[in-house]
DNA sequence: TATGAATGAGTTTTCATTCAT
DNA sequence: AATGAATGAAAACTCATTCAT
């Protein structure tokens, strides 16, 4: 067999497993879901339609399988990125710089995360949840960390779920603005929701607060 | 045709397409654009299908109809909530409150927007982003009222239109988030926010920055 | 449209539907319930697929439809060919020759029903168990009848509903010989039958039985 | 290969054989010809697929010779139950026994057998086919002896062919039956059959015909 | 205007069968 | 002798779209 063949027959299951899930990754992020078609995954990965349904199972399953890795790839970037003895403010900052550095390097990744599993029924959403619900977790802890020990009152402490979830929107919106702008260092887009979030943040807890009974 | 055929036909065209808009934003929402059939939004309309190809085209069509028709009265509905005579902040309020107060009423309509919108290829995400755009927009006039005002520097008056992609962003997450937390009142998310938002644009502003050096 | 053009178009769908029915009863019983494929039955059927899955449901569906019609069709044959005011014998005598009548002039009706439906599994043999069941209670009635009138003990009572079971199996397995024996007129194999069981059955019925202690 | 590796290989081809043919008979008996897949088989018998296919053939071979070896072990069963010096009625009557006593512990068998087979094209029947015809020759012997005996017409003789097939298939129905009614002890359902049709053919050699013109 | 009837083209999925080791 | 890896071929089913009336 010449060294030019592309088809190597015969590897072990987990590298045909990894090729699979590359293609299937590359494929949904390009045409979508529904538009993709299992044909075209096996083509581009090489790899003909029966040995997909035998290792990755249906094409929900398939679709599953590449939610998960990528989520867990994308977690695990942020997550190593944040030093855990570092001060919250660090540490939001680290986690912010890992996830737009994580975005700019695997886009295909995030279309796929960020475009396709939300728009998908329960099935899908439901690991895509999981890693939100981790992420808010994640940013809700450094909230409430900072609250507390800034003496937060009880009424605003409750809101610092839904302050996690907006900056967890926040950041998935800015990425998706940054991929039509690539030009801005990972850095800037960072630093701008920093500032953004952690300022407000700041001032909301230390009741410097806007209402519009001031006006 | 006897006089007992309660099948009432021959209806004005405008009629004929606002039942056939209605059940199509009914059934893309409650199953996304790939799901949704045709069939069952002619049976839903209470129409047949040629007559659904005969005023709104194919399938595309009509969900591309279905984003500007919905995305339009979003957008109505919270420009004609703020008061073009108000102080920037007020404004930024007004629309908040609008805004949410529209998704709580309009739950499908936010669907179809949102989710199903975004995750379809160019054709449609076209329209969606035309009116993030003018969402966008809406918001960077006013941060840059706001900052030329106060005397905010060139730099950072490159990132608002980043700011203003983050705050959509963050609203529209917000806005998932609330509908798996119907309890909270519509005054308090959009209160949430705007506090969140506009104090760290405020601080933004006036040079009152979060930066990794401080650290 | 010329004379000749075999595919009529706009059928109303009852015309539709029997040409389905045609088609599938015909290469059901040529190929078997599995070996026919949807493809083929639509091209005899001179009908698009779509239509049939439109028309009578999934293959399982329509295989069902095909069993019902034809059971229905060979038992109104044999009730019609029955006057009940007639002896019980007579009775019996004119169920079996409408029966065989009947697989004779319609052998793929025949085949559907015997080979088929029994070897698939449980949803189609209930169909095919009900007809089974109304032929079985007819001759059980004729014979609990006959028996009750000359005075059957007890125990062999018991034993009728076994006997008509018997029966039907017996007619069913010389109606499948008679396909290989197209000579043999309707009505030798007919009275055979009916000589075979009656006489038996009276026998039976008068407590002249046969038992191995009497050897 | 390793001292400890568990799995016994290089069993005698016999062996082999015997494990795919019993694991091919409960599969095929549980899940029907066509549903029945040689994965599952292969798994059942522990032996993989290629040898399966080295060993027996394709899925056709394979079943084929399900069929054979099953339905060799009937007629033995049959046949060795039978005592060749025994009078005409006793040999029906152990065979008959024979018979059920083989299907009541041998039920997968038995579908195999009559269920599957029969249903299955031309390659598969002429298998069982051989097998119905030894049985009906069997049967057919002992009626002709016996009609010989008592002086049995011409026209009367050619029926038992037909008889002995009637026979076979109201055994075969009645076992069916039984399937449903396992109360019922073998003695009896064997002696019900013997007597509905040992009698019957009684009076039928006697000459003690019903006709309709009797009546 | 309005629709029941009709289909081409495509999808996912499965399975018997065979290499290469 | 024995098997994990691999696939060609075909099946059931669906859907957007268009005639003919």
């Amino acid at each position: 067999m010449s060294v030019e063949d592309r088809r190597v027959k015969r590897l072990p299951r987990e590298v045909r497993e990894k090729q699979i899930l590359d293609a299937a990754v590359r494929v949904f992020s390009e045409h979508g879901y529904h538009n993709a078609s299992m044909d075209e995954i096996s083509e581009v990965a090489g790899v003909s339609k029966p040995m997909i349904y035998a290792y990755l199972g249906s094409k929900e399953d398939l679709f599953a399988a590449c939610i998960q890795r990528e989520a867990n790839l994308l977690m695990e970037a942020i997550v190593s990125g944040i030093d855990a003895d570092a001060p919250p403010d660090m540490q939001l900052w680290m986690g912010l710089r890992s996830f737009f550095e994580f975005v700019g390097s695997n886009k295909q990744s995030w279309r796929v995360l960020h475009r396709q599993a939300i728009s998908q029924g329960g099935p899908f959403s439901e690991e895509l949840l999981a890693m939100r619900s981790r992420a808010i977790n994640l940013v809700d802890a450094l909230l409430v960390r900072t609250a507390t020990k800034r003496g937060m009152d009880e009424h605003t402490q409750k809101s610092t779920e839904a302050m996690a979830a907006a900056l967890v929107g926040a950041s998935e919106s800015l990425a998706d603005w940054w991929l039509d702008h690539p030009a801005v260092p990972t850095r800037a887009v960072a630093s701008w929701l920093m500032n953004l979030v952690w300022m407000g943040f700041g001032d909301l807890v230390e009741g410097n607060v806007w209402t519009p009974a001031e006006h």
